[in-house]
DNA sequence: TTAACTTTGTCTATATAATAAACAAAGTTA
DNA sequence: TAACTTTGTTTATTATATAGACAAAGTTAA
């Protein structure tokens, strides 16, 4: 059945029209609403109205008059609930509390010691309930969990392969929502850190973005005319794996010249080892490159940039498909920035197609280690906001 | 200023419903298309009754009983009015007349004898002029010309760059408009393909598709989540300048090793002639290949399967990006189906990631030489309910 | 200081369109 | 032939947006 046009659907509509102008310009009076909306007046007033009585906006003091009567500026009253989001790592869990404005109010870190999913679990919902505990008081408490993994997961929240934790068809989802009785959102670490740079890492919202997650794999968020986009059964953006040198190295995925197996976080290590910068069982290898980079060691400054050229060669071939406006490159790889950002530049800079490049902007991941976390409050957030409306 | 909801909208929205109801479902009832949308029945006879005042529907005789009162059938009326649309190619010109439900009636092609734009313009102008001579007569005439054109096209129907004619800068919807008083639609060749074969390829629209436009050179049309992606300024789909050999062969566009230096019609001839299989200056060179393949002659059949498995590289990283539900080919490259075909599907079984394998289908144009005009068409038959939707 | 003007926000009368329900028309079934 | 079904129209009702009036609270210029 079709969604059918009445005037309930035009209140929604226009609440959410009223609300999310107030979200974006806060503070922000009802005559500008009525103005930057379209809308009448009298249709502003009481729609602010019931989003008052549901505490989802506020009255602050008078504004400064146009030379009338003074306004009342509305506030998006962002402590009206939290949302807790998790990124869940090959080897940490971050968890952080985001109210609904999209800022971390509280955060932590743990190490994991074991990727075995029977110990994961407990540890995780354990790790949940201590930050559930943190949360401030306030009207719709708790919202949403959050929970973003380096895997391909499907449109059910079900993770089918997370190559890098060695899991395989586990119902996060399901088991979440068993332990806790709160709208659960898993997502692909790719997916949501786009998402979380779109929402809040650029002052005007980017319509169309190539996110790259760069670590020990590489994963692609693509944000396509405003949405994330998912492809058919929620598995697009395994951009990294696709083939950037014709018969080149195996990749885990069964193909060859895959182009994590060039520019990612365990290609870098993998190489160093290869070339004896580094030893076989360095412990944390990429920090120790890093440091070595800043020692000037210039085999090491050498590989980072080919890493960089590699990234390059991706890009660009991201770039060409689908003339994004912004690339941002995030995940572990925004720490070598100074190395290898020179050589990505220059690489796209001689080989994209030149049209693509005229509005082309480049950047590192501007919510640095929370583009994830971010990401997944979004998610939640716009759930919520969307339930409310129709409730 | 953003889009408000009120009755005007919810109306034109419904209409739009019903509308589309009843060409997909035609013949049907006016109860049928109330169950089938969930609007009343009274909304949809008032809606209904204004679109037979347009002419869009028409009442056919009564249909079957279910056990009471006999319905009358419903018709979408696909001759209020017609489409003309051109496939400009290389070196032809394909013109089609096009009713309302995309079904061509009048087709006519002409060879190019340049691509001299300064030729190629006037030459088109007066095929449009005969082709209008040949529209029938009907309630609202000649609703749009389609040009589906090789090359990279700006939102506002500029041709930025056609390497393959080599235009540049050149502004057809401009130039068009000036001589004819029609809302005129440029796109690119593989962006009409795409939309073509997604409306009038399928029993069931696909959602999710990727159709790739092998001809001269390698262009991509992409429909995600049922819509014509276009990127950011009108250039997405430029996959065929992608990476899939390092440091590879040099490429027109600047950059190495491109996809379709490796996968095209061009290739093909390139690495034919290379190989001593045909002449220089062989004339047709592809359909002579094609024949030679037809007689057995096992190097040009090995060159197709070469041709067949970089085909399939550029494919499997589509397909590991979008996560389609539909790969489909198109262009010249479908005359040679049978010989590039298996290499096609080996390489992407063996090298595409498992589960974007589960629902994905291959296939060749199924409208064949028509997927651009008929696309075309698609696109000013759009254009032209909209506008009558907002009368 | 004051009158005229502006801006803000609320309220009321009006218009529009969807819906539910009643109803008539035209068929089928037992 | 009577009871039931399905179709399509009509009518009363309802929800919501809009225009415009109006009051409140400010600024500006004489």
């Amino acid at each position: 059945m079709n969604r059918t046009w009445n005037q309930y659907v035009v209140k929604q509509e226009n609440k959410t029209l009223v609300l999310s102008t107030i979200i974006d310009q806060t503070p922000i009076s009802r005559a500008s609403v009525a103005q930057v909306t379209g809308l009448n007046k009298g249709t502003v007033s009481s729609l602010v109205s019931e989003l008052i009585d549901e505490e989802l906006v506020e009255e602050s003091g008078p504004g400064e008059s146009n030379g009338g009567r003074r306004p009342v500026m509305l506030l998006f009253n962002g402590k009206a609930g939290y949302s807790l989001a998790i990124d869940l790592g090959v080897d940490y869990l971050l968890g952080a509390i985001i109210d609904l404005n999209g800022n971390i109010i509280y955060e932590e870190k743990r190490q994991l010691q074991s990727t075995d999913f029977d110990v994961v679990f407990p540890f995780l919902t354990r790790f949940i309930n201590h930050l559930m505990e943190q949360v401030p008081k306030s009207r719709y408490g708790i919202i949403g969990i959050g929970v973003g993994v380096p895997a391909v997961i499907s449109h059910q929240g079900e993770i089918l392969l997370a190559p890098n934790l060695n899991w395989k068809k586990i119902k996060l989802k399901e088991q979440l929502e068993q332990q806790f009785n709160i709208p659960i959102y898993i997502e692909n670490e790719a997916n949501a850190g786009a998402y979380g740079e779109m929402r809040y890492g650029f002052e005007q919202m980017p319509k169309h973005m190539v996110y790259a997650s760069i670590g020990i794999g590489i994963g692609v968020g693509m944000i396509l005319d405003g949405q994330l986009y998912n492809g058919l059964n929620g598995f697009a953006g395994e951009a990294g794996h696709m083939t950037v040198v014709k018969d080149g190295r195996t990749c885990r995925c069964g193909n060859l010249g895959c182009w994590e197996r060039y520019a990612s976080e365990q290609a870098l290590i993998d190489e160093a080892v290869d070339r004896q910068l580094i030893e076989h069982n360095q412990v944390e290898p990429f920090q120790k490159l890093i440091e070595l980079a800043n020692q000037q060691n210039q085999a090491v400054i050498n590989l980072f940039e080919e890493i960089g050229t590699y990234i390059g060669i991706g890009l660009t071939n991201t770039i060409n498909i689908f003339n994004p406006e912004h690339v941002v490159i995030g995940n572990q790889l925004i720490d070598a920035e100074q190395w290898i950002s020179p050589a990505i530049g220059a690489y796209i800079n001689k080989h994209a197609i030149g049209f693509h490049q005229n509005d082309l902007k480049i950047s590192f991941a501007k919510l640095q280690a929370y583009s994830t976390v971010r990401g997944m409050a979004a998610f939640t957030i716009e759930g919520f906001l969307l339930k409310q409306r129709n409730a």
